[in-house]
DNA sequence: TCACTTCATATAGCGTTGCTATAGGTGCTA
DNA sequence: TAGCACCTATAGCAACGCTATATGAAGTGA
């Protein structure tokens, strides 16, 4: 009855826990099932895990490397708003391929730890955004693109699993991806044209905002502070 | 203890459930509560609804006369795209003001009732977004256009539940919706409502130095000036 | 008026759940 | 060899969703 003896204990109740909640089909998991699957009591679940809810914890942190490694396993293709595109589409491709987990990691608004995944999704995507930043593509700060991006991801995830496999349309995750990176992206993003110069982007956008501080009277910061403000941009610049 | 006995047992034991459900707090009610709160026994509740799921399943019915309700509950503006705002913001406020039940109705997955409601609220979504497609405002099917924005304000009402009600930043919703909006516009409609994508030079460079600074650890500036530059630029960036 | 049916509620308890108080076994270090 | 962590098992508790069965209340027809 029990999931190869060899394995310590903790290594077979991750693996019990996962695979019956994959096969659950949404049904509840008891740990009665998974303790008799992983070949060991109940004492032994709450020793390493302290509760139910520990153990799907891990098993969550478990699903959540399979997440970064299918979010990182594509090279860079030098557009960073088309990476975007990837991401999005591996995080639907996560959430269609192991529905069970993914409602656990992203579903369960109850739980403590999801907070935490959707922080850590939230900073891979953010992180991939600071490259559109960069290179003056993101017309909005990549820590709010990057939760707006994820949120409707999620959104259209849910979705989708909601629907049963055969009547599953993809065109609605392409066209809220695509609505949602065209509504981060500049002008010049929109037109894919890439910006090209020699200088360090540090240096270009430095430029970039000096001209168009001193043509707009911003009236966010005070004269002092714009004051200083523009002597340290000078100071970039001319780096 | 039990909540007006004057009323059925069936209406107390609906109000005693979605009262519960309501204080909550996420955390799961008993049909032991309920019916205690009810002023009744067990075999009542099972009379009236089945199981308790049924019993929820009441719940959410009633909650979704309040949804539709609020939903319908303003003045056409004549600009059905416009209208489409107003819907999307009373569902998030839906949301954010019942976050117990809008967790039972959308955010269950498992649920059995979710295909229902979540069909329903599509359906809603559909008949207003006609009227768009009516005025040649619509440059995508009102029923695609429909699960799409649904989705995505689903996505953005979990996260915006998930957050604090403190730290919780309403421009995640306008930003998301107005990006699902006007991607499912014809170029008039666009002209009509015209969105922000006049962003400042001032904003873009701002937001591109920003990242970039962070990305290349530059040493033009001590560390106590950065801070303040970056504080400084975090402002212009988000205005 | 009285049996009869129907609907609604109560008593009591079944099987399962998450979890734990307690004790026993195992391997390592002194 | 004794002691000490660490890990696991026996047994069982309280709470859970749910139900077999019985009792009451209300209406109906003769």
């Amino acid at each position: 009855m029990s999931t190869n003896g060899q394995l310590p204990p903790k290594t077979r109740l991750l693996r019990a826990a996962a695979g019956l909640l994959a096969k659950s089909g949404g049904a509840a998991v008891s740990t009665r099932q998974i303790t008799q699957l992983a070949g060991v009591t109940a004492p032994t679940l709450y020793h390493h895990f302290g509760d139910k809810e520990g153990l799907f914890d891990a098993v969550v942190a478990a699903g959540f490397d399979e997440y970064v490694a299918g979010e990182r396993d594509f090279a860079p293709s030098g557009q960073p708003l088309e990476d975007i595109r990837r991401m999005w589409d591996q995080h639907v491709q996560f959430g269609l391929k192991q529905p069970e987990l993914y409602l656990v990691m992203f579903g369960n608004i109850r739980s403590e730890s999801r907070p935490a995944v959707v922080a850590d999704a939230e900073a891979l995507m953010e992180e991939m955004l600071n490259k559109a930043a960069v290179g003056g593509q993101l017309a909005v700060p990549p820590k709010e693109a990057a939760r707006s991006i994820l949120a409707a991801n999620v959104g259209v995830t849910l979705m989708l699993i909601t629907e049963k496999a055969p009547e599953r349309n993809l065109e609605l995750s392409t066209m809220t991806r695509d609505a949602m990176i065209f509504a981060v992206s500049t002008e010049q993003a929109r037109q894919t044209a890439p910006e090209d110069s020699g200088k360090s982007p540090v240096v270009v956008a430095a430029i970039a905002l000096n001209a168009a501080l001193q043509a707009s009277h911003s009236d966010q910061l005070s004269s002092s502070e714009l004051k200083l403000f523009l002597e340290w941009l000078h100071r970039i610049s001319t780096n």
